[in-house]
DNA sequence: CTGAAAGCGCTTACAG
DNA sequence: CTGAAAGCGCTTACAG
């Protein structure tokens, strides 16, 4: 019995002297079992290194100590992070994470949604491609929990910061440093979170007077491979930025080499999402603090909430985290429309003033709200 | 029946006239069925939806079409890169993946591989925390395939760089160009990766006649965290490093804020593992370009290859991937012990000459052997 | 080429 | 507090 093979719960019962129903008692921490009984029972199965077969489990029980992660892009730093810290929380909670990609198409979205559905995942997280990618699919009590991006889909909530006001302030910030002509750089608007991005530049700019040239909008970067493109033809205008926002991680990891390719480095620059060595740039990279670890502990939470039945169904507004704009650099150069003074304005590393992380500006949660401004 | 609930294949059977075995030889490609059978049964599982129920599938059946992936922190950008090559193919060829962090922490590493079995994952593939960490679990046939640090487990196949050979091969760039005194920072030496990079450092060194100083050695950065320290205990020292070798991407991202700081940007510099932004940081780094993609893609293929038997089970030699040398600037600086000249020598980020990441030096896979000058 | 039976290892009602 | 029966939805031998 305990030779070659695993022990099953029948195995457990049999050593404990007792049936293999209250085996299961014990298993599954029943508090209608004898304390005598009980010790038994757990002793066999320390002694027969006793392991539940999680799919024996699942598909009687009908649901399953796993979560289902989905995400445009697992090698994302952006998404990477976020992912890490819904592992942890998750793993300490003993769930299990299926993790996939979708890049961010819709079809491969709802297809590994529902084959998460049909795994019997206790729970979904979601980075939906569209906030009505999921809408119309059955998928029972399934709970589901959107992130980085808002989702309708009825029952299910959305953990986001808040993309209007963020940019907003990430525009006006520019502003205050006295730039008039800001660009800014983004995948496609039908993505709700890039267009509130740009909701909230647009009001900036209006709110400061300032006309909004549609030469210097290109929200046609997917992905970083078209940002050197964008950046060049953007500095070909004849009247080009003094300043540049960027949308995304994946597109600020382009805009940085791109302006130091086309020697542009004098110009403001204001990133969504932090990234490793911003602040180590010439100059070091001012950005809005999207902070994934904290976000996607938020969703983590909220999931296991709704998988022990802890919050109630039925509408619910989305969980906005705070975020704000930590200054280091970029996003304080003076406009300088002039490349020759290029040499001058970029100073050495080592000369640089270093802002750690920490110290960024954090904006309270008061003072952002759901859907703070938009209307 | 198709109401509400889920359709089963006793739906599917019932729709289609035929025994529920038959509609089960359907659903597994089993080629002895009837054209006309089969076309009947194909289309009443479409007409119903049908989904199989993986759970009961894999009950079974005894194995899931699930694979296991086992890293030391999926927030970590070289694993991020890693997961995400890994992912892209096994979701192509129909496996789903679980994935989990260890934390470098053999226990949990343990208990997580066990859970996979138990879930009957068709394959795992672990960046195991130390090469015996799996020796003496008793998993089965399951197909296990290390990847990035060799794994001693019988019947598994590692997947890794020649670690010696590209320590030598960054400590004779330095040493090529003039640097007498290189320092190492590295994590714990009980890491196999780790130490055969040291035992790499060291032969490089020793080939060229230089004597290795125990000050200059420093294998006591776990992560990012600790790296000013030692940077800063380095340059304290009565006669510093003129240059360093940083052996994994993490610590890598600790020691250029840190050489930022410390104002000492000139320093020689080569990171073992290529990160975002490496180009465009002034100086821009050179790096050993230890590939995630290739490597992750390879495990990820091997693993495949091992779970439909179209290799040899026993005794198999590390496969190892190649990789090289990008030069960028930063491992290509003079020694300068002098401070004072930094603001000369670290140019402006608009002069920087900029390495595309596909212009890197190569080596071929022939230049690099498994266990390649080690003895 | 097709089917009736048994069972993978658990948990769910239902009794006592 | 404990147990005998049934069954979750499939696939595995075993027949025909």
């Amino acid at each position: 019995m305990s030779a070659g093979k695993e022990a099953i719960l029948r195995d457990v019962a049999g050593l404990a002297g007792v049936s293999i129903k209250t085996a299961s008692r014990v298993l599954n921490e029943d508090p209608r079992v004898a304390p005598l009984t009980r010790a038994k029972v757990l002793s066999a199965m320390s002694q027969l290194e006793y392991r539940p077969d999680p799919a024996a489990r699942s598909l009687r029980a009908g649901r399953d100590r796993s979560v289902g992660v989905v995400v445009d892009s697992i090698g994302d730093v952006f998404v990477a992070s976020l992912v890490s810290s819904i592992e942890t929380l998750l793993a300490d909670a003993g769930y299990q994470v299926l993790m996939a990609s979708s890049h961010r198409d819709i079809d491969r979205e709802r297809a590994i949604v529902q084959d998460f559905h049909q795994r019997r995942c206790a729970g979904v997280i979601v980075m939906p491609s569209s906030r009505d990618s999921l809408n119309d699919m059955r998928l029972g009590d399934l709970p589901v929990v959107f992130v980085d991006r808002k989702g309708d889909r009825a029952d299910s909530q959305s953990v986001v910061v808040d993309d209007f006001e963020l940019a907003r302030l990430a525009t006006q910030h520019l502003i205050d440093h006295g730039h008039q002509r800001i660009g800014i750089l983004s995948d496609s608007r039908t993505v709700s979170t890039t267009d509130s991005r740009h909701l909230g530049y647009c009001r900036a700019m209006q709110d400061a007077g300032l006309a909004i040239d549609p030469a210097l909008v290109r929200d046609d970067c997917p992905d970083e491979r078209f940002v050197l493109g964008a950046v060049t033809e953007l500095f070909a205008l004849e009247s080009p930025p003094t300043a540049l926002i960027s949308t995304n991680t994946r597109l600020s990891l382009g805009v940085v080499p791109a302006l130091h390719l086309v020697g542009r480095t004098h110009t403001g620059f204001v990133a969504f999402g932090d990234f490793p060595m911003a602040a180590s740039l010439t100059p070091a990279v001012t950005v809005i603090d999207h902070s994934p670890r904290r976000i996607g502990g938020i969703a983590a939470h909220t999931l296991l909430k709704r998988i022990n039945g802890e919050l109630a169904t039925g509408v619910s507004e989305p969980i906005v985290v705070s975020a704000g704009l930590i200054p280091r650099g970029s996003g304080e150069l003076p406009p300088c429309a002039d490349a020759s003074t290029v040499a001058s304005r970029s100073g050495s590393g080592a000369t640089q003033v270093f802002w750690p992380i920490d110290k960024g500006v954090e904006m309270t949660s008061a003072a952002i709200t759901a859907e703070g401004g938009r209307r």
